[in-house]
DNA sequence: TTGGAAAGTCAACAACACTGACATAAAATC
DNA sequence: GATTTTATGTCAGTGTTGTTGACTTTCCAA
């Protein structure tokens, strides 16, 4: 789809000018504070970061991952990730059980505990989400995914459809 | 707020069920990675971190604000801010003036050097946007602002909206 | 003029990412 | 059966970036 071929200036480009691509990348600058803002809130009288927020929703929607899969969709090192879990794991809000066909990986669960503070951070960040989603109404909020997804790496947007598409 | 009673007015509210806020708030999670892995990239090469990048980013486009300023816009503390500085005016990239009617502000500068660097880091973030604006169309690049204006704190927003107002 | 507030700086500490090296156990392969 | 690869965990060290606390300089107002 080449959009600039009629004539160059003939077409309604405003939109990728500098200056429209500068206030967009402002945007996701302050939206991005504004979106973790409420959780951090929460974290902060727990002792945990946002390191543990990432790994406790992402056991919580995959009950059961392994420690690799989860070092794959976070884009951390194992040695980070192993910090967050241990301490997670030590608290009782994650449950790691040898795995039966192969025992040497470890299978992710939440904990009653963890199931809590997954709930908390997550109606917290839902409850912002929600309110923004209903502001800007549900054509904006296709345009908002569909933007979002062709700003991510190309494995990333992989990893993000497989997940959409499992229904998880 | 019960959303799952989909008999509210006849409308069509299914945008705003938990399945799609968590969608989005994933969306969000991988296409902010995707937003700063290529400014990321090249300041891995300049021993500098993203926070120089922010840094770098706003003397930029207000040339001569104060420190103060700056922390507001920021979010941080003068501390961390004030460690950030230190290394850009150090290596020659920001230049600070003392205040002609205050003395006890600063007013800070992009050098050459440092207007060369901010240039790189901002090439390559629109570059990525672009493409994404690009591949979703106007319509949805509306909407993207409009999800992204509305999920921002209401002082962050007023920041935002001052900035843009401004036409810097 | 003196005392408080504001702007900025220096020092020390914590969270969380990174690399590198190494250990253990189990699975896969030859 | 021996070797290699894979999955996980650990220890040590480093860098960025956030924090708080203590301090100086400057301004302004009582």
């Amino acid at each position: 789809m080449a959009e600039g071929s009629s004539a160059t200036g003939g077409e309604n480009l405003l939109f990728l000018t500098d200056d429209q691509l500068r206030k967009g990348i402002e945007a996701m600058f302050f939206a991005y504070r504004g979106f973790t803002a409420d959780p951090d809130r929460i974290l902060d009288n727990h002792d945990y970061g946002r390191a543990h927020h990432r790994a406790v929703h992402f056991i919580h929607r995959s009950p059961g991952t392994t420690v690799n899969n989860l070092l794959a969709i976070l884009g951390v090192t194992k040695q980070s990730l192993n910090r967050v879990l241990r301490s997670l794991i030590g608290d009782g809000l994650v449950e790691s059980r040898v795995g039966r066909v192969d025992k040497r990986e470890r299978h992710l669960f939440l904990t009653a505990k963890g199931s809590d503070l997954e709930r908390a951070l997550s109606e917290a960040q839902r409850g912002r989400m929600r309110a923004a989603y209903r502001a800007a109404g549900p054509v904006a909020v296709a345009g908002f995914r569909q933007v979002l997804e062709a700003m991510m790496d190309p494995e990333m947007r992989r990893q993000f459809q497989s997940l959409k598409d499992a229904g998880l």
